[in-house]
DNA sequence: TATCATAATATCAATTCCTGATATCAATTT
DNA sequence: AAATTGATATCAGGAATTGATATTATGATA
């Protein structure tokens, strides 16, 4: 139940290295397992595919050191979703970790 | 799709909210939707059953009104899975809103 | 005490997502 | 041209999501 909390979280992540530079599936699944988040090549791509059909990132084939891999970038449209994503992480920050989100818990 | 982004932080704010004071669904809805999440009964009680079940929350029956409520408290194990949202929130913070997750972004 | 109105909660059903296991694919090496 | 290897893709069973709808319990009313 704990890995549902943090599958957004997972996505996120995903939009926002995208938004640094072109990422790949396997550089991802490295990535967010340094960050302490298990994602495997099942979840990964789906995810990657989902995120490009939805106009969020964009793909091109690459070969690199004699494998073919498949960099993502983020779209305008993926920028404005990691956008209002910060805000989201922001007011979610000031509500459960700083408890200033104006609560009037009557 | 975004909307995937938050249902984990929708869960998160559940347990925060229970973890302050014994909550029930309406007033879930209504103070999710002060947060700005669109959220209806069919999302929240399901979701609150489902907390229920894997022990982060446990529920009384209660009157108030004249309306039957059921209200929902956190549990030493909601507690402990709060606690590790947390730190999976501030590092979300480090890595997205401050960039400061030891990024090797080679 | 039967019935009604109301608010809170519960369920349905179609769709979609998650993911361990497995398969496929393409570039290089032998 | 077969094998190797690393990267990506798919499958299938289970589970979650949610708009729509139904159910329930309480107090009021007659």
């Amino acid at each position: 139940m704990i890995r549902e909390f943090f599958l957004g979280f997972i996505k996120i992540h995903i939009l926002h290295y995208a938004s640094k530079k072109a990422v790949c599936g396997v550089w991802l699944i490295k990535e967010l397992k340094r960050h302490g988040y298990a994602v495997g090549p099942s979840t990964v791509y789906p995810t990657l595919h989902r995120l490009e059909k939805v106009g969020y990132l964009k793909s091109k084939k690459v070969v690199v050191g004699g494998k073919r891999k498949i960099f993502y970038e983020i779209t305008a449209r993926g920028l404005k979703a990691l956008g209002k994503s910060k805000g989201k992480i922001e007011e979610l920050v000031n509500e459960v970790l700083k408890n200033k989100g104006a609560s009037q818990h009557e």
